[in-house]
Order: C-alpha cells, then sequence, then structure tokens
DNA sequence: TGAATCTGTTAGTTTGGGCTAACATTCTTT
DNA sequence: AAAGAATGTTAGCCCAAACTAACAGATTCA
C-alpha cells in the first residue's frame, strides 16, 4: 500500500509506451477487417463498422495515415501500409484468442464482444501468451471441459 | 461486420449507464481500502497511493462527496458514506477475483497488478461470476491445476 | 449538363481526468 | 505566538476522441 504500486486507470491508459491508444488499436483493427477481399475500405463504411461519425473516422485515418500505419489521401481509399498490415494481422489474432477465452469461461454470447473490446487493448504481450495457452490446454483436455460443464450446471445446489 | 456491433472503445467507456467512471471506481476502491483501521483517509495519502498530484485527488473527492458516496469537507477527513462503502466492499472484491484469476492463468508477479487494475472496470457482474466459478472450479480440481502446470512446462517442446 | 444525392472534410465544441502554479489553511516547533 | 512546514484548494491548461454544423467534392441519373 506505501508503494508506487498503483495508478489510476487513466494513468495506465496514456500511450506514452504503448504506442497505440485503444481507439488507434479498434480503428487499425477494423480497417484490417474490412479490407481483406478488395484490399482498401472507405470512410463511411469504418465509420458505419464503429458507430462512430465519418468526421471521427476521418481524423483517425488522417493521423494513422500521418503515422505510416495507413495510406490515405482527401476523398480515397483507405490502404493499409505493410506495417499497418502486420499490426491489424497481430490485433485481429489477440482479439481472437481473447474473445475465445472469454466464451470458454462461460460468458454468454449477448456479452462476448462486448467484454472482448473492453480488454483487448489492455493486456501485455505475455499475457495473451497465457490466454492462448491456456486455452491449447483446454483443447487438448476435452475431459475438463466437461467437468467444468457438469460443475457449473450444478452450481447454486450446494450449501 | 454489417450491424451495430462494433463500438470504440472510447464509446464502452462513456459513464451512462456505468454510473461510475473507471477512474472513480479506482478512488473509490483505493479510499476503501485506506480505511478500514482509522475509518478515513486523508487527500495526500490517497494521492500518493493513486499516484496522482494532490489536486487531482481532491477534484474526484470532491465530485464523490456530491455524489453522495463520500463524506468530505475542505482540509477534513475523507469518509465513506454507506452506500460508498458498499460500493467499495464490492469494488475490492471484483478487484481480488481478477487478481486471483489472472495470476492463476499464469501470469507473472511482476504483471499481475497492472494487468488486474487495466481490466477490473470493464466486466459486467455476470462476467466476474464466470471468473469467480472459474476459479472455484479450479480449487475443487487440484488434479487439473497440476495437469495444467506439466502442460505449461511442457510447452515448447511439441512441433 | 446540371440537379440531387452521397461521401468526406473542416472547424469548433465538449468531456473527463490528468497537470502546474499560486494561493490558503492547518499543524508543529521553537 | 510567530515562523516554517505540511497539507489542501483553486484556477487555468492540456489531451484524446467523440460530437455537430457547415461546407466541399464526387457520382448518378434525368
Amino acid at each position: 500500500m506505501d508503494s508506487k504500486d498503483f495508478y489510476t486507470f487513466n494513468e495506465y491508459m496514456k500511450k506514452d509506451d504503448n504506442f497505440l491508444t485503444a481507439s488507434m488499436e479498434d480503428y487499425l483493427e477494423m480497417i484490417y477487417r474490412l479490407s481483406p477481399d478488395t484490399g482498401f475500405t472507405r470512410i463511411h463504411v469504418l465509420s458505419e463498422a464503429l458507430n462512430v461519425q465519418p468526421s471521427s473516422a476521418t481524423k483517425m485515418v488522417q493521423h494513422l495515415a500521418q503515422m505510416g500505419l495507413v495510406k490515405y489521401e482527401k476523398y480515397g481509399f483507405i490502404m493499409l501500409e505493410e506495417s499497418g498490415k502486420r499490426l491489424g494481422a497481430f490485433l485481429l489474432k489477440r482479439h481472437m484468442i481473447i474473445e475465445e477465452f472469454i466464451r470458454f469461461i462461460g460468458v454468454g454470447d449477448a456479452r462476448v464482444l462486448e467484454e472482448t473490446e473492453k480488454i483487448e487493448h489492455m493486456f501485455s504481450n505475455d499475457t495473451v501468451e497465457c490466454f492462448a495457452s491456456f486455452l491449447d490446454f483446454m483443447k487438448n483436455n476435452p475431459d475438463i471441459i466437461d467437468r467444468y460443464a457438469d460443475f457449473k450446471s450444478s452450481e447454486g445446489f450446494e450449501p
């Protein structure tokens, strides 16, 4: 309690060493999701997908372009640069791992996406690795999955 | 992809239905942690514990006071109201569950606190319940814990 | 071709939670 | 009791990321 252990949430979220803010990650991940077939997307598609106003998307895309993650010029297509593509792939994979994990733990379908989107920005790579290897373990041990299912369904009936 | 499923992180964090922002939760939880013996704490203690400037703590405490969660008047003691106390207890318990969970999953000591503090604000009660019952399950099945430990230590040696 | 529609940009505002600097109060110590 | 130290407050600033409103460019179609 006496030391420098605790910080407020907002301090943790400052993007100093994070490089990308949570919102930047959201945009990048979504651009990546929207691009695979055509290789590009557009402001209005992106802004709809993320439920933000087009003006917000414009601003962020300009910012990402200036960071060198995205190719974009006024009124044009949004395309990922190589670096952006690599990041997008990473972000999407991370999302998948966390989503699968959240689902596994028993969170209902209705909640899974929201919970995933809220926490995907939070973890170090090491931690995501932990989630992944836990899932791995479970997949290799289906008997445990069954036992867990039994346990869950019997909850609330003990003293 | 076509529907209203996705939101940016910042949208999720808007405090509309959350009642408490992430930072408010941090302050409340910390006030609760700091109070148990004496029943109160003070601005400089709180601000040190959270690694913020005293002026930031003052502002937030005034805000919490005006919300009726905390008793406070200028230059005085910070004490939790009944409602604040209940919330504090809830927040601390939630923190404990998540911290235990994160630790269980294999995140190293050095990271556990940070990861916990980042995600504790994110979950619905239902989800926290899921974590809790998962931990319950594991504690009731130590053999699984052993198997997981074996699995982890054998990782990286397979094709 | 020109009007209407769709798409995108700019400028300016808001909000929460930090910060610093300057000032105010309270406590401690001589 | 007066000085100095410790503590707390206020005012004003910053920042990211949303928003709206007004404007600009592109596309479609009669």
